[in-house]
DNA sequence: TATTCGTGGAG
DNA sequence: TCTCCAAGAAT
């Protein structure tokens, strides 16, 4: 008797997901973003890189400027592979988190030497165990693609999704497992391609953090937070710490000097030197900000005249223009092209 | 499990 | 100007 309710009880949720999972297509067919490049496309290749430029960014960052220059660029594995990764980083430039270019470039090689040993053209495997192996690809970019790029009956879990979830169910801080679980049990597996752009488009569009639009969501029929979304989940404070530093441009005929970053930070961009105590000959050209997820980044900038080249890279500003640099050494050259001018 | 990795858009 | 946060991964 017992077991016969239960199994009332589940034909009768599995018979209301349906429901739901046709609202959501249908949602979708009407109202998502079904032409972004990235989903008009069969490549697995333009898909892996869509999906990577999207970690931690958004839409419309990676649509306007960088999607389609990097893939004109480098149009296949293999040619990711044959560049250097100056020239990746140079095209990644401006987008953030550049371990991920590193990766890309990385995984790239690992999947073009691989294939050369077989003597076949390189490919993305479309198992996710095999995916969550190659550098720069985790759980849910794993998912994602054996989801979006090998239409595998699989869930993704991004932002979009883990704030949907969060409010189906009221859970303020869900744990990591408790929301793949989830995901897993609500999947639309015939229909995963769709699904899953539909309920990212869903928490892009409806259920955003601020001031969502459950009236009109396909989902609110059995949303258990929609009377009050928001509270769901429980966003943690962060403290933005201040940090200081000096800048330290060294001047030779017209040429500034930067160096490579080989710490962790900005690894692998172009940068000016960063000193503890600023030279007594040089001078003070002015103050730059910056902010981080983390920290806000005040810099001292100053310019110093060397009668002998004693720095091992010298750039006229036409030149550092085809180095790949961040953002702060952007304003630094910017302060300084005022600074010249203003001379 | 918590922190560290960038940048830009929205409100 | 300030706050929040986005198709997360690595450690």
């Amino acid at each position: 008797m017992k077991s016969l309710l239960l199994l009332d009880m589940m034909f009768s949720m599995q018979k209301n997901l349906t429901k739901i999972h046709q609202e959501i297509q249908k949602w979708y067919k009407v109202h998502g973003r079904v032409d972004l490049p990235w989903r008009t496309t069969d490549n697995t290749y333009h898909i892996y890189i869509s999906e990577v430029m999207l970690q931690q960014t958004q839409v419309q960052t990676v649509l306007k400027r960088y999607y389609s220059p990097f893939l004109k660029k480098f149009p296949t594995l293999q040619a990711l592979s044959k560049a250097s990764l100056d020239e990746v980083l140079k095209m990644w430039e401006g987008l953030g988190y550049y371990n991920r270019a590193k990766n890309l470039h990385m995984t790239a090689n690992i999947l073009t030497d691989k294939a050369q040993a077989q003597n076949i053209s390189p490919s993305l495997p479309s198992e996710i165990d095999e995916l969550i192996q190659l550098p720069g690809i985790g759980k849910n970019t794993a998912h994602a693609l054996a989801a979006l790029a090998f239409k595998k009956p699989l869930p993704v879990m991004e932002a979009n999704v883990k704030r949907i979830i969060s409010r189906l169910y009221k859970l303020k801080t869900p744990t990591d497992k408790t929301l793949w679980k989830t995901a897993y049990d609500i999947v639309d597996k015939s229909n995963p391609f769709y699904y899953n752009q539909a309920m990212m488009d869903i928490g892009a569009m409806l259920c955003t953090p601020k001031n969502p639009q459950c009236e009109i969501c396909p989902l609110n029929s059995i949303c258990q937070g929609k009377v009050n979304p928001t509270l769901y989940p429980t966003k943690k404070k962060r403290t933005v710490a201040a940090r200081k530093q000096n800048i330290m441009l060294y001047l030779y005929k017209d040429k500034l000097s930067l160096t490579r970053r080989t710490d962790k930070f900005l690894h692998g961009l172009w940068g000016f030197k960063e000193i503890g105590v600023p030279l007594s000959a040089s001078k003070y050209i002015g103050e730059i900000t910056h902010t981080y997820t983390h920290f806000k980044l005040h810099c001292k900038v100053y310019l110093y005249h060397e009668r002998t080249a004693a720095q091992k890279h010298y750039f006229t500003t036409q030149e550092i223009e085809k180095l790949a640099i961040s953002k702060v050494d952007e304003k630094i050259v910017k302060l300084y092209l005022d600074t010249i001018i203003n001379i």
